[in-house]
Parts: C-alpha cells; sequence; structure tokens
DNA sequence: CGGTCGATTGAGGTAACTCAAGTGCGGTGG
DNA sequence: CCACCGCACTTGAGTTACCTCAATCGACCG
C-alpha cells in the first residue's frame, strides 16, 4: 500500500470527502459503473430478490475511492449506508492517543455504517485498503423504500442481526482464544470469504498489514507475525509477506494451540511436527492427537 | 441464587418452556401485570412516543421467568424478541465444551433476542439472573406495526444499531484494554444503568458471579477478584461479596492499571497507595500522576 | 541508491492464567 | 438448633502466553 499521495492519517473533521453531497465532484471518481438497480443490490447483498424490485426505478449511486481515502469518519453525520461493491476496507475505532482498534474488514457484498443510525453519527472511521468501489444508500431513500418493498426491510433487519452476530463471535473469540486460534480462524473467515468472491480459497493476498491484523484480533503485530511462520512450520499455510496459501483448512478451522515451543525444534522434520499439532480431534483429516477448538 | 428448584444446567431444546406458544400454560407466571400498550413500550425503550402510539390498539404480553430459567436457548426457532421490564439476565454463548461465554447482561428496557432474526434461529441463550418480568415482542407483529408507525420502525434500527456500538465498545475493550480497566468500566456502566433504573449509582449489588464477570470481560474468576480487592485497597470501591460501593467514579473511568503490586504494601498507608494510581491525567478528581485511559 | 515502511526474529519481562488451599455464607437435614 | 455441605469467593505461589524492546532484512519508491 502506497501512502505517498493519499492521506494516511486522519484528516481533520470536514477536510475528508463530504461523499453524501453527491455534487459535481468527481475527483474521487474512477472508472466503473456509476449506478445499480435495486436488483443488483439484493444480489450484492445475498438477499433473495423477489420480482417487485425488478423495476428500474430505483437507482443507487457508487463511488469509488482511492487507497487510503475514507468512506465516512467518526462523529461526521450520518445520513448514508454503504455496500461494498469491490474492494477492501477497514472499520476502526481511534482511542484518545491516536491508535486504532480495527473492527471489521468490509468487502464485497458488506454493508456497513449501521453504526451512525443511532447517535445520527458515525461511530467509526472506515479506510480503503484498496481502490473500492463502493454503491451509497442513503438511510432516508432506504427507509422509504421499505414502506413498498417489505422484504427490502426484512433484508436490512436480516443484515444488521447478522453484524450482531458476527460481532458477537468477534467478543466471543477475544474473550476466550488463545492468539494461534485467533489467528488460525481469521485465516479460515479470509480464506471463505474469498471462495463466496469467486476468487481462491487456497492462495490469496492479504489486504491488511500485520499490524492491522492484530489489532483486529486483540494481539501485537510481532504474534501475529510469529503465529504466522508457526502456522508456515507446520505446513497448515505458505507465508510469502502478503501472499498467503492456504495447506490444510481442516485443522486451522479446528486449531486450539500449538505445541510450545520448546517441543519444537528448526531441525525436525516437518512430518514430525505436523503430528504434534493441537486441534480437533474429530476432525475429518489427519492428525489424531490434536485438542478440541475450545469455541 | 437458589438452583434447587430450577433447572441451573441447559434444557434439552425443546425441553424448555415455549413461550411463544402463549398457551394457557401459566405455571411459569407470577405477579405483575400481563400486558403493556405501545406507550408504555416506547418509554421502556427511551424511544420518543410521538401521539400516534396513544392508541391501546396493540397490547403486549407480559411473561415472567424465575431465576435460573430461559427465555430462550441456542438454536430455538426465532419468533420474538424481548424487552426486559424489571429483572436481570445474561445472554450467553455454549461452546463445544459447555463452556459458556457471556456476550451481555439485559436488563430493564434492553431489547434482546435480536441475533435470531438472521438465521431464524437465537444464536444465543438467555437465562434469569433474578426472577424477571420481560415483554414480549413477536417479530411479525413487530414488522406489521412498523408499517403503520413508522417511528416504530425507525426505532428498531436505532436500538440494534446502539446494540452494535456497545459490541463494537466490547471488541475494542477486550482487543486493547487491561484486567483493571475491563474491570474498572463494568463498574461504571453498572453504575450508570443503575442511576438510569432509579437505583442508587454508588451501592448496589451485583447480580452475576465472578466467573460470569470473567467471562464477560475475558478474564478469569481470579483476576476479577483480585482485581475488585485492589481497587477496595485504593478505596476506589468498597467490596463484600455481591455488594459494591462506587468511592471514586471518575477514577474508575479513567483508570488504565494500578502500580504493580510489587511496589504495593500491606502495611502502606491507603493515602500513599491512592496517590500511585494509574489513571487519566485530566480527570476531575484527585490523584495528579495517573495513566491516560487507553480506550 | 538511500529512505521509508512492513515483516521477521530474538531476548527478556510481566500481566494474567492455572492450580491449590482456605474462608464464609446459605441451605438442609439430623 | 447446630452440624454439615455445597458454592461463591478470596488469596497465594508458580507458570506461561503474550507483550515490549530491539536489531535486521527485504520490498517498494522517488
Amino acid at each position: 500500500m502506497t501512502s505517498s499521495n493519499v492521506p494516511e492519517t486522519r484528516p481533520e473533521p470536514g477536510n475528508n470527502l463530504n461523499i453524501s453531497a453527491a455534487t459535481g465532484d468527481t475527483s474521487w471518481q474512477r472508472q466503473g459503473k456509476l449506478w445499480s438497480n435495486l436488483k443488483e443490490l439484493c444480489e450484492l447483498l445475498r438477499i433473495p430478490a423477489t420480482s417487485s424490485v425488478n423495476d428500474e426505478e430505483f437507482l443507487f449511486q457508487h463511488v469509488q475511492f482511492k487507497t487510503g481515502q475514507r468512506a465516512h469518519t467518526i462523529g461526521q453525520p450520518f445520513d448514508t449506508l454503504f455496500i461494498v461493491h469491490s474492494g477492501f476496507l477497514k472499520t476502526v475505532l481511534i482511542d484518545e492517543f491516536g491508535n486504532e482498534q480495527v473492527l471489521s474488514f468490509p468487502m464485497k457484498g458488506d454493508l456497513f455504517g449501521v453504526d451512525g443510525i443511532h447517535t445520527k453519527r458515525y461511530a467509526s472511521e472506515a479506510v480503503a485498503l484498496s481502490n473500492c468501489d463502493l454503491i451509497l444508500l442513503p438511510f432516508k431513500k432506504f427507509i422509504a423504500l421499505g414502506r413498498t418493498h417489505s422484504e427490502l426491510e426484512h433484508a436490512m433487519y436480516s443484515v444488521m442481526s447478522r453484524e450482531l452476530v458476527r460481532e458477537q463471535g468477534m467478543v466471543s473469540m477475544l474473550g476466550a482464544l488463545s492468539a494461534e486460534a485467533r489467528v488460525a480462524r481469521f485465516l479460515v473467515s479470509l480464506s471463505e470469504r474469498f471462495a463466496e468472491m469467486g476468487y481462491s480459497s487456497k492462495l490469496f493476498n492479504l489486504r491488511m498489514t500485520r499490524h492491522e491484523i492484530g489489532s483486529y484480533l486483540g494481539l501485537t503485530l510481532e504474534t501475529v507475525s510469529r503465529t504466522l511462520s508457526a502456522f508456515n512450520e507446520f505446513g497448515l499455510i505458505t507465508v510469502d509477506q502478503r501472499s498467503i496459501g492456504i495447506k490444510d483448512i481442516d485443522s486451522l478451522r479446528t486449531l486450539r494451540r500449538l505445541p510450545p515451543s520448546s517441543a519444537r525444534s528448526k531441525k525436525a522434520s516437518k512430518k514430525a511436527r505436523e503430528a504434534s499439532l493441537i486441534r480437533n480431534g474429530n476432525a475429518s483429516s489427519g492428525n489424531s492427537d490434536l485438542q478440541i477448538a475450545s469455541l
């Protein structure tokens, strides 16, 4: 990620792009389509689209963000939700020292901005990790639409509920799992996410830094790096900078913890190390003496 | 909390009370009113009630749960939301070993059950920590109501958004804060919650065990106990079993960490210990050399 | 080709965990 | 009424998983 020509540091409130104004300012626009209809929206959100959404009556504007740009910042007045059409982002909370706490990594089909509904101001910041194409969903317009398309209204509840369940899973993970289990599950969920988007689930590039992963998982970047290296040693994955190859997704899925490093050796055979993996015993593949995933 | 005549262990699916059937079975009902109108609902949820909700057209059934009983269990088909009218509960996730992960402690005015919307099954379990009076909010009925009372629909989005922000705060706390800061903030939020409910914010009884607090905060029960004892020693609170007295809420609010125990002494004066508290420097009261809260 | 940033790896420290013993309270039954 | 028992809680001692600090290396970029 280059940060030379885009601001990586948080801009002052009001200094960021006022995307909701939707004026003639096209400085943040690039290639790509500029409007989507309701049907495309439903498909993107994986909502069963009934016939009633087949009209072209309602169109939703797209907007492009470059790497490092922000879709919204903390405290900015809320009026629109965002749906990721393409690209990768992170949402973060900022504490009083300017430290970032990563909350999520929205990607294709994800909705964000929901945290602004309650207080009428966004509670978090959404930063593009790559060039992004987002669909704007003005909240007022959406509410009105819900009155005529009830399945849309229900879909909104469903998506928000899904997000709530996801965060419950995060809380539960942060509260109960080891560093290794957190990183393993992170990789699994990324793999599944990429598969859904039509990419390879076996080989992909991380769009975020070790620091951002660590923040998301409640770990330091060093712990993330060490854990990835350990997974590599155990043959669970291959790592080369941002490039991750998934070698044993079942073990990653059920892993609780790796054997202590004192029990490992740089010179020990890969086979021997694999045999000492601690994960779920009733998983489908290999390795009989693995501990059960604790969540 | 007695567990002699109510099941403390998780019942088999279907074995629990089928509250949504709303049959003539009143075995779980006790004293208290049985119905609320829309206006009372809005007041409870702290939603601005417009004149249109003043009709007595729609009534919502109450249901009583005794300590240890469950309002819903994991996997149970979802059809109703719950609003706490009185009493205290916990919502938990259960892992494959039967370990509980506490997600929240719903109390008066709180809505729960929302996690069931997406998959049509509850994703968590809601257990009464005291005798409770809950209001049933059948989801279908609520959806229909939203069509005629738009402010109710908006309120639903708002409440769900609020819950999402709350969970973001939990994630952020679990990811970044020390054990002491977590316990301190837990006490502060409890104190504020009790104040909202009209109880004393300075002296209250915990409705949950140390184990449950620890699970909620991602700590062991021993750490919770030790931290409370330390707060007591520093004069921030008084502790006597479940009874908590808040002595210095400003310090609790901004506390980051306590001085290492090696710097403390059982024989040292309380004044000296207070002076070495680490918290936010620009707080309103006392203690100048405290570290700033990191979140 | 130096400068910056991200990633890796090592060494050492420590916050929080685990294990264990002991206390106090409330309920129950002799 | 009191002895007993179970459970929540407290407290201590020892362990460890993860953090902190620091050095190094490579990739990217002007």
